[in-house]
DNA sequence: TTATGGATTAGCT
DNA sequence: GCTAATCCATAAA
């Protein structure tokens, strides 16, 4: 097993385009006790994020400034903003640039690396093939069940800390093939190419017609 | 106080 | 490819 440390702050404190750009390769860490009550450690690697640019992105959740729902944005970088969509589903976003600005990353797909088997059961799911691995968080609504993420439980959560629940680490691991396209689901800003990937990755999200359109990096 | 629609997903045609 | 499911933050009134 390889070690995992974590990122520190001054990596969130910068343009969120940069962030999410560097944010490929690098690993999403949850600690859980199992029902026998035995630490249990789920990691996945990220490979697909986009980037949000606060308020002057008509598409980002802060762009009619500073409210209740999306305050940890504007909050110091490093933190979890979650919030909760479609009545279903949660979202994991990570909050970037200096403390009174908006900007975030949004974590759309990862590819398992370890606890799979504890991500199958939050997602209700039986690991019958292998490409059943590909539905497992690849996806925001997914990841975020696969990681039992709840808004209730990690909404505000420090991403910089080891010592919490929930964390952002670095293996090593060096990300290659990087590509950009238009971001997904959003009706404003549709354009702006904002979306990063490892254009390899099997565990990547959306419509592969996307990935051609892209542009390398 | 009520209305609207969304940074999604699964399941069906 | 299309759409229902399902909640809540925000806007409108």
């Amino acid at each position: 097993m390889t070690h995992i440390r974590p990122l520190d702050r001054s990596f969130f404190a910068r343009d969120p385009r940069r962030v999410a750009r560097e944010l490929l390769g690098k690993v999403l860490v949850r600690h859980e006790k199992d029902r026998h009550t035995r630490e249990l450690r789920l990691t996945a690697r990220v490979v697909e994020v986009e980037a949000y640019l606060g308020e002057t992105d008509p598409a980002a959740h802060a762009a009619a400034g500073l409210t209740a729902r999306n305050a940890v944005l504007f909050g110091p970088p490093g933190h979890a903003y979650v919030y909760f969509i479609y009545g279903n589903y949660y979202c994991l976003n990570v909050s970037c640039e200096a403390e009174g600005k908006g900007g975030g990353v949004l974590f759309r797909a990862l590819e398992p690396l370890s606890g799979v088997e504890q991500m199958a059961r939050a997602r209700g799911i039986t690991l019958r093939s292998p490409e059943d691995l590909l539905r497992l968080t690849s996806g925001p609504g997914r990841l975020s069940e696969a990681f039992s993420i709840t808004r209730a439980r990690d909404n505000g959560r420090d991403l910089t800390s080891s010592k919490d629940s929930l964390w952002i680490g670095e293996d090593g691991y060096r990300a290659r093939g990087i590509r950009v396209t238009p971001r997904i689901g959003i009706s404003k800003a549709t354009e702006k190419p904002l979306r990063y990937i490892l254009g390899r990755s099997p565990f990547v999200s959306g419509p592969k017609r996307l990935r051609m359109l892209d542009k390398r990096v």
